[in-house]
This record gives C-alpha cells, structure tokens and sequence, in this order.
DNA sequence: CCTAGGGAGTTGTTGAACAATCCCTCAAGG
DNA sequence: CCTTGAGGGATTGTTCAACAACTCCCTAGG
C-alpha cells in the first residue's frame, strides 16, 4: 500500500475520532484533562509538559494550549508565565475562600426556595441514596461523587444557569483539596446522613430550618477539611 | 537599508510594544478588546472577524483567539462553533438570571458583614461620591460606571477573592444589558441616592436593614432594566 | 413556495520555526 | 564553605502558512 493513501486513511480516522461530537477538539482535550484533574490521577502540585502531552493525545500544541486556558478559568489548573501549567495546590486560605463561597450561594439558595415538591427534588433524593448505598459498601470515592451531586442537584432548584456554573467550578476546585487529603472516609461519612436530614427539612418545606442546617453542615465540613489539610501538610516532605 | 535588517528591526519595536508589561499578548489584546465591549463601542450582536482583528491589532490569530478564549469566560464574549465570536445579546431570562445570582452574592454578602469601620467603607464612600458627581453634570456614563464600581467595593468587603471575580464577570454582562438599551438616566439616576443611602446604613452597623434594602432596590432596578428591554425590543428592528 | 446542492468565505487544527525565559550546573571569588 | 554569576539546555510564548471542515447564502430544479 502506497504511503500517502495510508496517511489519508489515518488522518481521516483520526478526524473521526476527534470530531465525532458536536465539540472542538480543545474541549474535549479539556474534558480528558478535566476527568484526570477531578479523579485525582494528576496530583497537586503535577505540571502538565506541553510535549509530553501533545505526544500521548496526538494535538498540536496550539489545541492543547487552548484546552489549558479553559481549564484554567475553571480554576483546575494554574498558569504561570514562562513556567507552564500545573495542577493548583490549595492552601488553607483557598479553602477559607471556597467555602466562604459555597455557603453564600448554597445557604442563599435553600432559603429562597418555595413550591418544592416530589419530583423537583427526586434529582436530590437519588443523589442521597446513592451516597448512602455507596456508605454502605464503604465506597468513599463514590461517596464524594454523590454528595457532590447533591450540592450540585441543591442549587439546581434554584433554576439559575449562572449559578449551576458557578457551583460547578466551586465544587470542581473543592475536589483538589479532597484529593490532598489522605482520608476519605473522615471527609465523607458525617455528610451522608446529613444529606439525608436535610432532604427531610426541603421536603417538609422547613426551607428556613433547612439552611440553618446547611450553614452549620457547611462549617463543619470545612473546619474537617482544614484540619486534614493541616494534618497532611505537617506529615509532608 | 537591506530588507531583511529592516525586518528584525521592526521585529523589535514589536515585541517592546507587545512585553513592555508583564502580561502576555493575549492578555493586553483581550483588555483592548474589554474595553471595546464594555464601553459600547461594539454593539450586542456584532461578529469579531478573525481575519480583520489579526490584520488590525497585529497579532498572530492564535494570540488573538486566545484574547477570544479570555473574554468568553467573562461573559463578554460568546463563541459558536465555526461561526465565529459576537458579542452577546441577552435576552430577558439573562437579565432574570444575572439579578438572580446578584442578589444572592450581594445581599448575603451584606448580611453577613461585620466589623465595618470607616477606612473598610472608604472605598464604598469614594464610589458614592464619584456617583453624585457624575450624576451632577448629567454624565450617566461616568454614573454607571460609578454604579458598578460601588457594587463591586461592596462585595469586595468579604474579602473573597471567588466573590469579587464572580461579581466582576457578573457586571461586567450586566453592562452589555445596560448598553442595549437607550436611556441610561432612567437607569441610573434612582440609584445614586440609593447608594448613598446604603452605605449610610452600613456606616450605622445596620447590616440586616441595609441586606432588605439592598434587596428591594436590586428588584427595582431589575423591574427597571427588563422594562427598558423590553421597550427597545418592541421598538427595535 | 419549498428543497437540494454547490461554491465562497470563515473558522478549526496542524506543524514548524524562532524568540524569550527559566532552571540547573559549574566555576570563580570572597 | 558559602555566595555569586555566567553559560547552556530545556520549555514556553508567539508567529506564520497551509489545509481541512464547516456555515451561510445563492441558485436551480421540483
């Protein structure tokens, strides 16, 4: 077989792979990224080689370049002039600042909440029960999964785009500090519950009741956190 | 004089033009083109040509879809798959949305505050007063502008750096509302006195009056701008 | 009036090239 | 021994030119 035509063949297959959905080739590059980020495969601290990565994901560095900026406007990845990109290492002042955040839009959320019912919190209801059946089998990574959605599923109610999006890279760079952490089920195990509670109160309509609960679960877990964090830093190298 | 002397010559100007700070290219770019849309100067709806900003700004058009990368993060710019970057055109549930995530920010951010003295509120006094001087000699632009500033020291009194980048790309699409619309004096003349009133609020400790106000007043100006959207869509083409 | 299809023009992606910067090494000097 | 500074190698920043792929508009045909 002649060699150009097995080129052809190659690009078009590769195209075909590439552009398969209706996204650019940038965002799913990102999207790859973004999994290995939020799983914790790349740990804090990791620089992302431009070489190295257009060599394994077969992009031009200008593609991947551009899949670098939207994942640092997610806040998943650091940018640092002339030095390259990395995975961010948050300190506890980053945490102070995330948690800050998550308790004025997710406390804001629950208290403005009215005409809830059945099916608008059926999203939160199988969010709980996932993380309670994953308790269960002492799955803490999938534990993290759930009780994220559930944030995530809480200020859905909200019905707001701009909030999802928010919340979404708010909760994304939490998962970097979990990552930092060692001790999973520490984290996770007092939340499970506690979701459960507050699914409770939202389905009573105690909305009032309900976000006073959420400010103190949100205290809680952030004081857990910091003081992994804190932890983890004094046993470190 | 040889041409290809003349060349590197020019070569060099250009990049003192290009690093004489310490940002990148793509960054000054983006901020040449920030400006653009946040002062009017590019209507809702226009397409940015690739081709004619490259050929313009003198920049490689990777630079510049990089400054295109930048601004669509911020809300200023939207990017449709081969179809280009515009700038965008909200629709009313947009402005429902911004108000929405504001009032959440804004008043849980006032709500919670504490510990205000006069040099925390300086800048908040200094946005007011700018205001009533604008509105003075009838320059609703500067008024506007006044407006924002006011809005973002407000947040800016938590101390988070996730609130003041939320509210900054927050305003900052609020603006582009602001501008599709023709008559700034009905928007903004209510508001000087209002701000004015707030902080007066603030500076006698008041934080859960001056959050009920800061309530009803962004419901007001909500009302006010989807009205005057409404008005110039009916008007419109 | 509606629908297919065929350019023309614009964006998406690539790969190579060179400039600018960072970081490590190593040697000279205090 | 420690500090300082000058290479040099490796990596990022930016540009350019070419081609592929897509959208939009216009036209021909039903």
């Amino acid at each position: 077989m002649p060699e150009p035509a097995d080129t052809a063949w190659l690009r078009t297959v590769a195209h075909e792979v590439r552009s398969f959905d209706r996204s650019s080739t940038a965002e799913r590059v990102a999207e790859l990224l973004r999994s290995r980020v939020i799983e914790g495969d790349l740990p804090p601290g990791t620089r992302l080689s431009e070489e190295q990565l257009v060599e394994v994901l077969h992009v031009s560095r200008n593609t991947l370049r551009e899949a670098f900026r939207l994942l640092t406007h997610e806040g998943l990845l650091v940018h640092r002039l002339h030095r390259g990109v990395f995975v961010p290492q948050l300190d506890e002042d980053d945490l102070v600042d995330l948690y800050r955040l998550r308790r004025t839009i997710e406390c804001d959320v629950v208290r403005r909440l009215e005409g809830l019912d059945a099916v608008r919190l059926r999203p939160l209801h199988d969010a709980v029960a996932a993380g309670e059946d994953a308790a269960r089998r002492g799955d803490w990574g999938a534990a993290g999964t759930a009780n994220m959605r559930f944030h995530q599923q809480l200020v859905a109610l909200a019905g707001s785009r701009r909030i999802d999006e928010t919340t979404a890279r708010l909760l994304a760079e939490l998962r970097l500090a979990f990552h930092a952490v060692a001790v999973p089920q520490r984290l996770h195990e007092p939340y499970v519950s506690r979701n459960r509670a507050l699914l409770d109160l939202l389905t009573a309509g105690e909305v009032e009741q309900a976000a006073k609960e959420l400010e103190a679960y949100l205290h809680d877990s952030e004081a857990e956190l910091r003081a992994a964090h804190r932890d983890r830093v004094g046993t470190g190298p």
